[in-house]
DNA sequence: AAATAAGTAGGAAAAATTACTAATTATTGT
DNA sequence: ACAATAATTAGTAATTTTTCCTACTTATTT
């Protein structure tokens, strides 16, 4: 992966943040930057981006798929009222302080069924 | 809610299966018992299983949003190779067994923000 | 500086989801 | 059983989200 002042934007844009944006909103900030870049690109560079590990996607309901720059093992919080998704330290979730608007939880594992590994 | 033999086929269908279907797929299903049914329908009654909470959403990567409606507490497995989705008790995610191909996980908390919670 | 291969803008296309409207249907009271 | 009602639907259009394509541009290598 060679460099380009476009993928470089994207991801130093969704780093700065820390709200989680989805493609069309990291766009509209990149076009801060450099006017006539285009959607496409943007959401080139977040599947780029992610396939490198550098990125993570952030599927939650309701809502285009969202993105994170912050790759350290951690969970999301989803509010009801205002769709805002923020971060949340896996230490916080076994504690019980400063999760008191919890109403339920989601947990998704990601790997290798069994089938696929039989394949192989 | 009144009864509707729309939502009851989506219901039930839904409820035969544990690959966790998107509302095309459910479509599909549907069309083989009401032939003349709207995808509109699927989707809207979709959303309303899920208000009731008879039905979940399970949003996942790369995936158009799936629905499920076992409706106790339980992960998702999400296979890399072949995109399957499959039901994990949430015991067996503390034990070790049964989790060998498990490459990372993502915890999803829902409720309300701190914000949201202070305007009422 | 020339070659080359990856990356881009712009727009078209596809996929996913929502919204609208006239017709249909379940429910409620008579 | 029947008429009034309000919810629901089929069908379609529109919107949103995402991917794909192509000729042009740019970073990298030699």
């Amino acid at each position: 992966m060679r460099y380009s002042k476009q993928r470089e934007t994207v991801y130093q844009t969704l780093k700065s943040m820390c709200s989680h944006p989805d493609a069309s909103q990291i766009y509209q900030l990149v076009r801060e930057k450099i006017p006539n870049v285009s959607l496409g690109t943007v959401y080139r560079n977040l599947g780029e981006l992610c396939q490198a590990g550098l990125v993570h996607r952030v599927s939650v309901e309701n809502s285009a798929e969202r993105f994170d720059a912050r790759t350290d093992q951690h969970a999301h919080f989803v509010c009801h009222g205002c769709g805002c998704v923020s971060d949340v330290s896996l230490e916080d979730i076994t504690v019980q302080h400063g999760l008191d608007g919890v109403s339920h939880c989601k947990v998704v594992l990601y790997g290798t069924c069994d089938q696929c590994r039989n394949k192989k």
